[in-house]
RNA sequence: GGGGUGGUAGUUCAGCACGGUUAGAACGCCGGCCUGUCACGUCGGAGGUCGCGGGUUCAAGUCCCGUCCACCCCGCCA
């Protein structure tokens, strides 16, 4: 099969856009052969781009040049022809398929490519291994169910884009190469050759240098931007990834709360889904107090009750163990739960294991009372303390946990996730937004001894918590906020410290001695002594928000060319070993 | 680092519990026939390091041990 070049034909019509109204027209069409239906003195082809798939009859009788061809196409050939597009007869209408009342007669064809047999089918017709899909990705995303999911990324891009113009915001770039940071996720190091033994970093996120540009008056700043963190991978979870990163001066959480709010509800309308008028809010302690975590799905109920208050005396050993040692007893109920199986119950404790908690202790609320191994060890008072503590209703379940607070809300949460799913009370077509606030400034990391920031180093505290941040850090309130949908988190972001000497403070509080806050920080406390107006903004994961919008499993399936769960590029197999001159170059020795 | 699931033809899978002729199917591929198909039809054909290494056995795709890879989860991800 000899193949020929474009030569003077121009490619007049893409196939996907073919009418009726078209029909009578002589086109020339330039695709892939999607498939071919031979019936030896007849040819059919479909030709497909970007917009879809149009017939193309290859007649020896009205196009003798192009039915030669048509012999020898295979599968994935790319080919040009020219024809007349021709209204199809009734009989042979084809309403599956959009271009299915015309059909291009070919007059004349060239092949301008030849495809060796595909190591998989492109039609979807069986699913097909990720691991094979991503070695050979670029025909992957020859797939229209895929390409939809990239050209929603690219529409979405654009219309935050539009948005944010709108509304003032100036998108600036941010380096790659920059200074690794104390704090926070591990960094991808860059070598520097010209430096030999000292390193950039690729950042995590841009944070430090969206404050220098409220330093640098721009007022309002936005940029859809690659981070980078060395940490192992989930499904929802890439060593590079995508946000959407805001930042404006003068602003309160309110202000930063709106923007987002109006770039999620540009996002819902391009892609069909609902956006609520308002945005629900959870304080963090509710959060934590009702669903035991801070990104509660909110797409079923299944609710947590503190019962501590109401066993506070009892004799129930493992309630009271768990009390006398400051921890506390939380209840899940399940309405209507009394006719999970006996088999079931038995289950759950292997649920909540991983989490630390030592078992799951169970009551069936019944008409003529508890039925439950452990009803014995309670009182009467206590057990109504507990069912008016919960809103006990007959037919209920009560799952309780008593152990410290982390574990006892780590296990609940779970447990609450694991239920919905096995009970099927997730609707799949409920989105369910929520902006969870006041998050504590920082939490006591018990293996590090020192406080953490909970957010990051450069969060304000609330104004009123300025002179708290000695005498009693836990008990302070940040001004953080994150955004979450359908139980996974959105994105986050926080009003940031302006003055100097509250850095300074925070600094220290997090066991960031002086000369380190100095050396590591200078520039950014250098910047907050001229004249640093207050600011604050957000950051929201720009692929998460296309992974759930487009229905996606992984965030692989809005990714281009993603990496596997070894951080490895199975079509480029990066990351690759280099040349000893280019480590020698770089002053680098493997100690391996 | 830990727990779980999977790995057999180009692809998707069966075969494995209970070891035993030449490892099957569908789709795809190659060749023949076919002028209205659109999951075209039809006749024929090729195609296998059963992930890899070791062990048990007269005999291993099948049993045992190790290991690699992919995926899900925990740790980790301010």
């Amino acid at each position: 099969m000899t193949l020929e070049g474009l030569g003077d034909w121009v490619r007049s019509h893409c196939c996907g856009t073919l009418r009726r109204e078209h029909a009578g027209q002589t086109l020339t069409l330039m695709g892939w052969v999607d498939g071919r239906r031979d019936h030896g003195g007849l040819v059919f082809v479909d030709l497909r781009d970007r917009t879809g798939v149009v017939q193309v009859v290859f007649d020896p009788a009205r196009g003798p040049q192009a039915f030669r061809i048509a012999e020898m196409l295979r599968n994935e050939s790319v080919v040009a022809v020219r024809g007349v597009l021709t209204e199809r007869t009734p009989d042979t209408v084809n309403l599956n398929i959009a271009t299915g009342e015309v059909e291009l007669v070919a007059r004349e064809a060239r092949v301008l490519n030849r495809s060796r047999p595909l190591p998989f089918a492109l039609d979807g017709a069986q699913e097909v291994a990720e691991a094979t899909r991503l070695k050979y990705r670029y025909l992957d995303l020859r797939r229209p169910e895929v390409q939809r999911r990239f050209i929603f990324r690219h529409r979405l891009a654009k219309a935050v884009r539009d948005y944010l113009d709108s509304e003032g915001f100036i998108e600036l770039e941010t380096p790659f190469l920059t200074r690794s940071t104390p704090e926070g996720a591990r960094d991808y190091l860059v070598p520097s050759r010209v430096n030999p033994g000292k390193f950039y970093a690729l950042p995590q996120s841009p944070q430090l240098f969206k404050q220098l540009f409220m330093v640098s008056g721009f007022d309002r700043y936005f940029q859809i931007v690659r981070c980078f963190r060395d940490e192992d991978l989930r499904a929802d979870r890439q060593p590079e990834f995508t946000q959407i990163d805001l930042e404006m001066s003068f602003a309160r959480p309110e202000d930063v709360m709106r923007v987002t709010e109006g770039i999620l509800r540009v996002a819902c309308s391009l892609a069909g889904v609902e956006f609520p008028e308002t945005v629900r809010r959870l304080t963090y302690d509710e959060a934590i107090a009702r669903y035991g975590i801070d990104r509660p799905d909110l797409r079923f109920g299944l609710e947590l009750s503190d019962v501590s208050a109401a066993v506070r005396t009892t004799e129930f050993k493992v309630f009271r163990a768990a009390l006398d040692a400051g921890g506390m007893v939380k209840v899940l109920r399940l309405p209507q739960g009394e006719r999970l199986s006996r088999r079931e119950l038995d289950a759950l404790p292997e649920v909540v294991a991983p989490f630390g908690a030592k078992g799951v202790a169970w009551v069936r609320v019944q008409s003529d009372g508890w039925q439950s191994p452990i009803a014995k060890f309670l009182s009467a008072p206590e057990k109504a303390a507990i069912e008016q503590a919960c809103g006990a209703q007959i037919g209920d379940l009560l799952l309780f946990v008593a152990d410290s607070p982390k574990v006892v809300n780590e296990s609940l949460a779970h447990l609450r996730l694991h239920l919905a799913h096995q009970l099927e009370l997730i609707p799949s077509n409920r989105w369910e937004f929520v902006w969870i606030t006041d998050f504590p400034l920082v939490e006591w990391d018990d293996e590090e001894k020192r406080y953490v920031a909970v957010h990051h180093p450069f969060t304000s505290p609330r104004e009123e918590d300025w002179d708290r941040l000695d005498a009693d850090p836990a008990g302070v309130k940040a001004l953080a906020y994150d955004i979450v949908l359908n139980g996974t988190e959105l994105g986050g972001g926080s009003i940031r410290i302006h003055r100097p000497d509250i850095q300074e403070k925070v600094f220290r509080l997090l066991g960031i001695g002086e000369e380190e806050a100095r050396q590591k920080f200078g520039f950014l406390l250098d910047a907050l002594g001229y004249g640093a107006p207050p600011h604050g903004g957000i950051a929201l994961g720009f692929d998460r928000l296309v992974m759930l919008l487009t229905g996606a499993q992984s965030l692989r399936d809005v990714i281009a060319f993603p990496k596997t769960q070894k951080a490895v590029c199975p079509l480029t197999d990066a990351p690759s070993e280099v040349d000893a001159k280019q480590l020698r170059e770089l002053g680098i020795k493997l100690a391996t």
